[in-house]
DNA sequence: CGACAACAGTTAGCGTGCTAACTATGGGTG
DNA sequence: CACCCATAGTTAGCACGCTAACTGTTGTCG
């Protein structure tokens, strides 16, 4: 019907992101997990002894919601945190092998998913959108900046 | 340091998306709403009288979440909820004056933002990087439509 | 050395996202 | 007419986003 608005180019984005949310959710809901926890454990995965205030920062998020979400983990037995001796204030979290085995393939299901969702444009479109985009994030303030 | 991880196509949207968000923050806290309140106000100052489940629709959200937001809306005096004769299913939903005034600039506001957020690129760039996207979105399904 | 700021993490509380389960009405078809 | 399914909305319950306020430790500086 006529209207056909013109949506603004963040709309597009936020659309496009919950696309990928919604797609990525047929992998991670199998596992009994969610978009973030599967985020927390693949980043961790990959940088073992992460304290909590990096996982914070990388993922953007806060620091209350990484303290609920590794707890969270560690109940079920995914990740443990061991306060160090040499600076009792911070806790480093490493994933058990349950964790890994859980979380194992995130990597490349996401990928997956990327592409399906990318597969619209050409190898160059492709290419130019991901230029554009690192233009405007290159601009993006991180969290805690000002 | 070294690193500089190539990130993701999607990650950057998400990334953009989410300094969006962040700068928006500043209108919208200022007047005591948060984006959804604010995103859905707006959406039924331009279309009064829709119902709740026009709301979900658009806002890719789920009914629970629209009813809950409406409900604290009403609460506060910024819309009103009345019950259709002809259908007593559904309820029509309206902005009351104070939600009208509360809402005001809003769509401009957001248009600033946009245009913060895309300032790095030219004009052909955002147009191109619109264009780029809109491609991307026609893909994605509508909620509930598997 | 002692006071104070900075930092890591937690707890509390609110609003929003989801699904599941429920009420209630409307519109079909046997 | 009666049954059945679809629709609109709500409630309940979980996970996550945030801020504010708190504990406790580390580092700095007069």
């Amino acid at each position: 019907m006529g209207g056909a608005k013109r949506e603004s180019t963040l709309e597009l984005m936020r659309w496009v992101v919950w696309g990928q949310r919604r797609i990525a959710d047929d992998w991670i809901r199998e596992r009994g997990l969610t978009h973030e926890q599967s985020a927390v454990l693949a980043y961790l995965s990959k940088n073992p002894d992460a304290i909590q205030r990096d996982v914070a920062r990388t993922m953007r998020t806060s620091a209350p919601s990484v303290s609920r979400l590794l707890a969270g983990l560690e109940r079920r037995g995914l990740v443990e945190r061991r306060t160090q001796e040499d600076d009792t204030r911070s806790r480093r979290v490493h994933v058990t092998p349950a964790g890994s085995e859980l979380i194992q393939g995130f990597e490349e299901a996401m990928d997956r998913v990327e592409e399906s969702i990318l597969a619209p444009l050409g190898a160059a479109e492709q290419a130019r959108l991901h230029e554009l985009l690192e233009r405007l994030a290159a601009r993006i303030e991180p969290p805690g900046s000002p």
